[in-house]
DNA sequence: CAGACTTTACTTTTT
DNA sequence: GTAAAGTCTG
């Protein structure tokens, strides 16, 4: 251990404090955020007023003398960290704004651009999301001749999720193989050989993995401790929000990040970890001391957000749990409120009529659609419910399910942009080039290893190439567009504009029957490049902080009011609403299916639904259908879920539907809905856009 | 070896 | 309804 030597500040701290702590907080808020310096575990359960504590904790830092960009907030989203940072720079006039913030992933990566040559790894290296990953492990599996095994070989997705699940682990690929698939495990051996050479085909073509954001970091500051202690010095505090859904290795980079100045405070909820999957592990939060021995332990526990009614229900869930949780949502602020409701509707199309009825008639009482939403376990269990939404022209945006870079002609674009970015990004090369007439899988392999050799000038045709012939015009145009985007003083707009250009004809050969629509996609793709100052910036943000679809097309519409929200479980964390519809409560659907076998997995579903329920102020409505109908089977009664059973109407108030016989007439008093304009807007740009902006050292 | 065509299985949650 | 895998043809 080194001896340590005080630093004083060169100028006095501002003595006195602008904002008024001690009244704009309850007791337990106020001791977290103007606690001292040191290490400190906040506890905070359901709407105790986290993220308000942790807006003036940043506050306070930057008053009591704190360098606002020598401060890191860590949050599960850049959207939670914009907000907070909004907040607390709305507070202080604006102080707040050079704090460091977002995600693990995105401050990490900040740090390897940074020093990527000390792991031998270039400054542009390529950011590979699950999706990249696949594909080039995909294309090992085929390298390997494994495509074409006797017994089925897993795909391409499913590979990737066991070689991630693997290395978050810190386990062995043939055990979580045989764990997680069981059926697969004759593969394991085979599998393990996939995943070690696809360590090696990252390392050769300079890619990095999400799980190598994290796990590069730990290895730049275990090899190189004087990286470690100058960035660590430049972070005189940490704040980590959520710490119940970090893994081990975010927790030893808390740890690293807090090895200088010793500043560390997590704050999080056990009863709220949901991201087990993931590797997420919440005994994080346990061991939270013993990584920083003489870590002070402060709770907050009085709920702000909801009425005592709702509380009752949650505790009650949590109650249901295996293992034991000490904790007991209340209140003193709203005493009183209506009961949850359970509503069993005859079908799904029931369902969906009941919860738009149920918003429409709440939106009459007052609530704005805004403060309502409809949460699920997984995004298709929206569909009937998105339809209805639609034909009543009630506007909504989702959140969760598919990725607008996911997308498979968004991809195609990208691509172009990353090989204008890194020549030798392979797997870039290899998708561009199969976009080609007469160019597939096979022959793309062969263009690509010598694009990427480096051999040849970048986006030139080599002088002779034999069996390129019958390509060369095509291949030449490609190579044109790459050069024509290294001209200096292109925007990047204009730089997704000239691949659109280029890529144009190839969607709509490619795309026959829906091209339409997936060029409405590429053209609020290229508004979101706006704002953006480097094309470097643009394919970063898009990897490490993925917009949704359906979220930017509702967004790229003009409302005359905010839209009501439809999100899944996971992605509406740590938001609220006044109204709170939670649907398919199902066995099956939440827990869902997968979860069945394990105690463990079957709480971290229960768990889901208490964040779920947790979300609402004011009314909470759980429903479910009692008839499906599903594909194969026809007609099926379905289980409701097992989490349902043990609310007994002291805490959950059943009701029924009955169907009028008429329609009702329009209620004269609503005003009409505004009917959703079909004129595009560019959206407005990633807030993130300048991620390589201030660094704390 | 590419691509059109047919068959099959599979549908969690996300950085 | 979608995406991947399998089959056949030029």
């Amino acid at each position: 251990m080194a001896r340590t030597f005080l630093l004083q500040p060169d100028e006095a701290a501002p003595s006195r404090l602008t904002l008024d702590y001690a009244g704009d907080l309850n007791a337990q808020q106020h001791a977290a955020a103007t606690t001292g310096p040191g290490a400190v575990l906040v506890l905070a359960g359901a709407g105790t007023g986290k993220t308000r504590t942790l807006v003036y904790r940043v506050a306070y830092l930057v008053e009591t003398g704190t360098p606002p960009e020598e401060i890191v907030l860590l949050t599960f989203t850049r959207r939670a960290a914009r907000e907070m940072l909004g907040r607390a720079s709305a507070l202080l006039d604006g102080r707040c704004e050079r704090v460091q913030g977002g995600t693990f992933h995105a401050f990490c990566a900040q740090i390897l651009r940074r020093f990527a040559p000390c792991l031998g790894l270039p400054h542009g290296f390529t950011l590979l999301d699950a999706s990249d990953a696949a594909d080039v492990l995909d294309l090992l599996r085929t390298r390997a001749g494994l495509d074409k095994t006797a017994k089925r070989f897993p795909k391409k997705g499913t590979l990737q999720s066991v070689v991630s699940a693997a290395r978050n682990k810190d386990a062995d690929v043939a055990e979580t193989l045989a764990e997680r698939y069981p059926h697969f495990a004759t593969h394991a051996e085979a599998v393990a050989e996939i995943a070690a050479a696809y360590a090696v085909y990252k390392r050769d073509h300079g890619l990095v993995d999400y799980d190598d954001l994290l796990l590069l970091t730990l290895q730049l500051f275990d090899e190189h401790p004087e990286v470690k202690a100058l960035v660590a010095s430049g972070i005189r505090h940490v704040l980590v929000d959520e710490y119940q859904d970090t893994n081990p290795a975010q927790a030893r980079l808390v740890e690293a990040f807090a090895s200088v100045h010793g500043n560390a405070m997590a704050v999080g909820d056990d009863a709220q970890s949901i991201y087990r999957f993931r590797g997420a592990d919440f005994a994080n939060i346990f061991g939270f001391p013993e990584r920083f021995p003489g870590a002070r332990l402060l709770k907050l526990e009085e709920n702000y957000r909801s009425t005592q009614p709702v509380l009752d229900l949650a505790n009650r869930l949590l109650a249901q749990a295996t293992r034991r949780y000490d904790k007991t949502l209340f209140t003193t602020q709203k005493p009183t409120g209506e009961r949850p409701a359970v509503v069993a509707a005859r079908d799904d199309r029931t369902e969906a009529r009941f919860v738009v009825q149920m918003i429409l008639q709440q939106r009459e009482a007052g609530v704005p659609l805004a403060r309502m939403a409809v949460l699920f376990r997984s995004a298709f269990h929206s569909f009937e419910l998105e339809l209805e939404l639609a034909r009543r022209g009630v506007p909504f945006v989702k959140f969760g399910g598919m990725k607008l870079a996911e997308a498979a002609h968004i991809k195609d674009v990208v691509a172009h942009l990353k090989l204008a970015e890194n020549p030798r990004d392979a797997p870039a090369w290899l998708r561009v080039l199969q976009l080609l007439p007469g160019i597939g899988a096979r022959t793309a392999d062969g263009i690509a290893a010598w694009t990427t050799g480096g051999s040849t000038e970048p986006y030139t045709l080599p002088e002779n190439a034999p069996k390129l012939r019958k390509h060369v015009h095509r291949l030449e145009a490609l190579m044109a567009l790459l050069r024509a985007l290294q001209a200096p003083g292109l925007s990047v707009v204009q730089q997704v504009e000239a691949v659109l250009a280029y890529y144009a004809p190839i969607l709509k050969d490619r795309y026959a029957e829906d091209f339409p629509k997936r060029e409405q996609d590429l053209e609020h793709f290229a508004g979101l490049a706006d704002g953006f100052r480097s094309r470097a910036a643009f394919v970063e943000a898009l990897a490490l902080d993925p917009i949704e679809l359906t979220a930017l097309n509702v967004e790229a519409e003009v409302h005359d009011e905010p839209p009501l929200v439809l999100s899944t479980v996971h992605s509406a964390k740590g938001l609220e609403f006044d109204t709170v519809f939670v649907i398919h409560l199902l066995d099956g659907y939440l827990p869902s299916a997968y979860a069945l076998a394990s105690a463990d997995d079957l709480d971290e579903e229960l768990r889901l639904l208490y964040v779920a329920a947790t979300r609402a102020e004011t009314n909470l409505f759980l429903s479910y259908p009692v008839a499906q109908y599903r594909r194969f089977a026809g007609d099926v009664l379905t289980k409701p879920s097992r989490f349902l059973a043990p609310l007994g109407p002291d805490v959950l108030e059943p009701m029924q539907l009955v169907e009028t016989s008429a329609p009702p007439l329009p209620p004269p008093t609503t005003p009409a809905l505004p009917r959703p304009p079909r004129t595009l807007k560019p959206v407005s740009p990633l807030p993130s856009g300048d991620a390589d902006a201030n660094l704390p050292f």
